[in-house]
DNA sequence: GGAAGGGTTGTTTTT
DNA sequence: CAACCCTTCC
């Protein structure tokens, strides 16, 4: 008995067939990851391959780690070596060795999204842009455009021709690339460009990366753009040992660069190519599985397919529609407590998926009502938050004093007394010596007319110094903290002492836990932690890595985010048409922008392994006007037979009232959230039963350091600890996030 | 130099 | 409805 036997098969077929290009067609829930496990160890077991020389590329980090844990089990060897990532780390990875040969330094910043916005913003003030007809939001989308497809600035330009505005745009693009290498930074789409031009100008690394990678496989290839397809092709050219597993149904990327044509036409470029289908779909029931194959053979631009299962009929798919958003939730939220307390599931079981992050509000107002623990995933970035940007803005600062935003950010930040005008007088200064901002700021006597400023720019020129001289003896965590503590930035939180405050230092404390996770991290990897590589994590984590599936919560996530997961219980809400498929889609899009749509749909309904729920409200508050919106065509598009309507329309919602605790008043409840801080996310205030120290005891503290529990006061939601600190004097917090540990 | 307030704008979807 | 940008006022 091998562990191959419980393949069936077309599944044994595809693990087997490890030379040559290979295209897996599988179908949602048919596998895949089963198989391109099996293929991995396949690979090391049978063929006597070594895990050195294999590359898989997942499509999110998260998915990466369960794959190599998952090949672990099965081989229990040599897994570590393997390289399991997303194109974006492997592209990262491969740049810190060899970007010194496209003229960058090897520790180069990543840009993200908020930094890209103020690097255009910039280029186009230089460039005397109007930013109110050309947007830095759009100009920043037709550049990413065009490094999907791999367009130079040069090429743009080209194919330009005649037309004024994309000429105007290839200028930009020029300006903004210039300023990312004299920042010394890197975008998003760059990563993948930069390597592809990193393999074409020197072949020797390439070929390093070719005989490196003797097997290379892609999941979610379906998603892949012209540029990530290039990457592998010049990865794959010499042993043509490529795997590709996709579902040409669930590409659902198209407007962030995802080139269909990539898994249409794989037989294309590779005329010698296996191609293998996974049908037969292990998750879903069959209702739910007949409900997504109807709904899906409305696209006509697709591989014909049908999906099958053995699995047993299980209950219909549940229809439910609501007066208002605010009824749609709160029987969401009464279903899933109800599901809780009668020992039917838990809530790590459900998941709410919509179309637009700006849905989850609602669902998160009543879920805090219903006292139901959830997790957001998606919206507002844990690293996008300000407090987070200032102090990894420092951290950037250290690492890579080239990235001039970052210092812009930082540099008054605690206020210092350096205002606009000095910024500028140092910024043109640099600009005309040609030099980056900081080292115009360690010469900041030789600029004109600085005057009293001066004193207050050397005090942080000086500072900055003396980190960067110890960065290579301290560890992150003691860097962060030395910039936490000589900044004073937490103390003026604390000084501030309002709900948000206190919520912006809770989330300082979540990174200092995660610089000491990552430390460890690394540890166990054996290998260094670097600074560097602390600030590559943090700007290539998507927010669904840090799901926990040992912490029992809902999650809330739109339906892009859901790709590639399984729930027993799915919510599908604001089935509308405007909200899904998209209000865009259907005023302005064609019929491949409709079927995209449709995909999505289709990923969503086969989320769901044993119970779906589709929901839609007659009418609903965006952006300050009330819409009132028809039912979904897609709901239309279920046959009438696989659905439960339930006691049709409003049912009044007599029951739910009694499952929520607080009054259902919609201004009480926006007062307890407000009240309760900002944006909350996660549960984690979670009283404990006990604590383990009592009065009299000496604690430690992650940022105060030791001192004496003076008092403990039990509060409703969690107790109230008052402690004597040797360096800090007394502080009152509470025990839940203080996370006092007695020594 | 910095805070407060008013007007304007906009959302699909993300690494 | 908010978030964000810009102006105004201290």
């Amino acid at each position: 008995m091998s562990i191959y036997d419980t393949l069936n098969p077309p599944q044994r077929e595809a693990v087997a067939q490890t030379e040559g290009p290979v295209l897996i067609l599988a179908g949602a829930g048919s596998g895949k990851t089963r198989v391109l496990t099996h293929r991995i160890a396949y690979l090391m077991d049978e063929k006597g391959v070594n895990p050195w020389n294999i590359l898989a590329i997942t499509f999110t980090n998260k998915a990466a780690q369960e794959m190599r844990e998952r090949v672990d089990k099965l081989v229990g060897f040599g897994s570590e070596s393997i390289w399991v990532s997303t194109f974006h780390s492997a592209c990262v990875r491969i740049l810190r060795r060899h970007i010194d040969n496209l003229g960058y330094d090897t520790n180069f910043t990543i840009y993200d999204t908020d930094d890209q916005k103020s690097l255009m913003k910039d280029v186009c003030r230089k460039m005397n842009i109007d930013t109110k007809i050309y947007k830095e939001r759009s100009l920043l989308a037709q550049i990413s455009h065009a490094k999907d497809e791999l367009l130079t600035p040069d090429d743009m330009e080209m194919k330009a021709a005649g037309d004024y505005n994309m000429k105007k745009v290839a200028s930009v693009y020029r300006e903004y690339q210039a300023a990312l290498r004299k920042n010394n930074a890197l975008d998003f789409d760059d990563l993948i460009v930069k390597t592809v031009e990193l393999f074409e100008k020197c072949g020797a690394v390439l070929e390093y990366y070719q005989e490196r990678f003797k097997y290379i496989m892609v999941d979610e290839y379906q998603d892949t753009n012209t540029a990530q397809f290039k990457f592998i092709s010049l990865l794959a050219q010499r042993y043509q040992n490529l795997c590709v597993v996709g579902d040409d149904d669930q590409s659902i990327y198209k407007f962030r660069g995802a080139n269909i044509g990539n898994i249409l036409g794989f037989e294309h470029v590779f005329p010698d190519a296996r191609v293998i289908r996974l049908e037969q779909n292990y998750r879903s029931t069959r209702n739910i599985l007949n409900a997504a194959n109807q709904v899906i053979a409305n696209n006509t631009e697709r591989k014909a397919k049908t999906l099958w299962t053995e699995n047993e009929e299980g209950s219909k798919v549940h229809f439910r529609q609501f007066l208002n958003a605010y009824e749609e939730a709160e029987y969401v939220a009464g279903e899933i407590g109800k599901l809780k307390r009668n020992g039917l599931g838990n809530y790590r079981d459900c998941a709410i998926l919509y179309r637009t992050n700006a849905q989850s509000r609602i669902f998160e107002e009543k879920f805090i009502a219903a006292n139901i623990p959830y997790k957001l995933v998606g919206g507002v970035n844990f690293y996008a938050r300000k407090e987070i940007k200032d102090l990894l803005c420092y951290l950037k600062t250290i690492n890579n004093a080239r990235d001039d935003l970052a210092v812009q950010r930082i540099i008054n930040v605690p206020k210092r007394g350096i205002g606009a005008t000095t910024l500028g007088r140092v910024q043109d200064y640099a600009d005309n010596m040609g030099i980056s901002l900081y080292e115009a700021l360690r010469v900041a006597e030789e600029v004109p007319s600085i005057g009293r400023s001066l004193s207050k720019i050397d005090g942080f020129v000086t500072f900055i110094q003396m980190l960067k001289s110890k960065a290579d003896v301290m560890t992150v965590e003691e860097i962060l903290q030395e910039v936490i503590d000589s900044t004073g930035y937490v103390a003026e939180l604390e000084a501030e002492d309002t709900e948000e405050s206190r919520a912006r230092i809770e989330n300082i404390d979540e990174l200092i836990s995660k610089t000491v996770a990552y430390q460890e991290a690394m540890e166990e990897q054996n290998q260094s932690a670097t600074l560097s590589g602390f600030l590559e994590e943090v700007a290539l984590v998507a927010d669904i890595d840090t799901v926990d599936p040992d912490q029992d919560y809902v999650l809330l996530m739109t339906l892009h985010s859901a790709k590639g997961l399984e729930f027993p219980k799915v919510f599908m809400v604001g089935m509308e048409d405007g909200i899904f498929p998209s209000h865009m889609t259907i005023s302005y899009g064609d019929d491949g922008e409709m079927e995209e749509e449709r995909r999505l749909c289709y990923v969503g309904i086969t989320r769901a392994m044993k119970d779906l729920t589709l929901t839609c409200a007659q009418q609903r508050m965006i952006r300050g006007e009330t819409q009132y919106n028809r039912v979904s065509r897609f709901v239309r598009e279920i046959p009438r037979e696989l659905v439960d309507l339930g006691h049709t329309i409003q049912e009044k919602k007599p029951k739910v009232e009694e499952l929520i605790p607080t009054p259902a008043k919609y201004s009480k409840m926006k007062e307890i959230l407000q009240g309760r801080n900002y944006k909350p996310r996660e549960f984690k205030v979670t009283k404990a039963n006990s604590l383990d120290y009592e009065v009299g005891d000496t604690v430690r503290h992650i940022k105060f350091g030791v001192g004496i529990v003076k008092e403990i006061v039990e509060g409703g939601r969690d107790y109230e600890v008052t402690v004597e600190f040797d360096k800090v004097g007394v502080k009152k917090m509470f025990a839940s996030f203080a996370k006092l540990k007695k020594i």
